[in-house]
DNA sequence: AGCTATTGATAAGG
DNA sequence: TCCTTATCAATAGCT
């Protein structure tokens, strides 16, 4: 019913998907309203699109609960009791699972140990020597680079030190010549000698880069 | 759409009615299943005719339950009652615990430490350090546990071989006299002496005693 | 969002 | 309930 025939199968293009959704969805709540009146039956209907938008209808004077009620008993199946039981049997299964985790847990923290045939005990015993190697690995890790990051400061802070006793010089005739060579012969340690204030304040090491 | 437009408004002809329904409830299922196709919709679908037989669709792959669950979700209304609540909550609730313990059991097996700030890794190292020390306790525990059994089963391996030793030469008189007095001088040592066949073969230690 | 050619649904009748 | 068919309704493809 439209410029030509479509296959029934799902739309691949999105777009079109959607404009198809959104005039079919109309048209079957208005074919649910339509046989609600005409036939004096009941209805529930209720529609999710793929991007999860929910569309529903529930003939007047009843609620989606009461037909559901109604469902029920007509068909034999329960919709309560089911999910009851789904539910029942979900936490029951999510407890378990959590159960053997807290075992495991309280195992690698050495708790509970008696309980166990020793030949268990040394899979417990490898998992945490692997994981005290890890923890340290990544430890020492972080060290360097904390030791990394310090050191690329100091050169940073050496170096603009430098750059403002220069300026210094330029600017005010006052210094000392000496100091000025003194500088640039000594190096990397040159920034010992300069006096505090000229010195910048180091900046606080970014620990928060891996966060 | 037939012979004669109709008007939107309850049909009191009553086999007209049903006739109507029975139509127009085909043609809305038929509608149902083409936009879950078409468009990738899920959708329930139930029809209750005016005496009273129900009619319904759900979507494949989905079950009414399902999609009723998701309607709760989505519409913020409640279908079923506190007692449902409850269980969702607890299941919920203990997803939390869950996954709060599996991210520390992976913590503690040494994975997923990068997300970690330095000075979280310590409480992980001091845990995983306490626990390998509660493990290789146990392990010595068990160890000396072993040892103290084999000591007992080998004094009663003696006690028993002496015994036996005992009666052998109180029943045949063909045992020399000098095996006999051996015994009692040699003390501790004295089972080396025994011939094979006096030996009680030691029975296994119960390994199991603790689980 | 509108427009319309075209297909699809269905009212009436058998 | 099912078939037929005239007729109206829904909508696919475009803009």
């Amino acid at each position: 019913m439209g410029r030509g025939k479509i296959e029934i199968k799902r739309i691949e293009n999105s777009t079109n998907r959607q404009v198809t959704y959104s005039k079919r969805r109309g048209g079957i709540l208005k074919k649910a309203k339509e046989i609600t009146i005409l036939c004096d039956a009941e209805v529930s209907l209720v529609v999710f699109s793929s991007t999860g938008k929910m569309s529903e209808y529930s003939s007047p004077s009843t609620t989606l609960v009461k037909i559901l009620d109604r469902y029920q008993k007509a068909s034999g199946k329960k919709l309560w009791d089911a999910k009851h039981e789904f539910l029942s049997n979900e936490v029951e299964r999510i407890k378990k699972e959590n159960d053997s985790m807290q075992i495991k847990l309280r195992h690698l923290k050495g708790e509970d140990l008696t309980s166990l045939h020793p030949k268990e005990l040394i899979p417990i015993e490898e998992a945490l020597d692997n994981g005290l190697a890890n923890v340290r690995a990544r430890q020492m890790e972080f060290l360097r680079t904390l030791k990394k990051n310090e050191r690329n400061l100091e050169d940073e802070n050496k170096r603009l030190s430098y750059i403002l006793h220069q300026q210094q010089i330029s600017m005010g005739g006052n210094v000392r010549e000496a100091d000025h060579h003194g500088y640039l012969q000594k190096g990397r340690d040159y920034p010992s000698q300069i006096p505090f204030a000229f010195r910048v304040q180091p900046i606080q090491p970014n620990l928060h880069q891996n966060k």
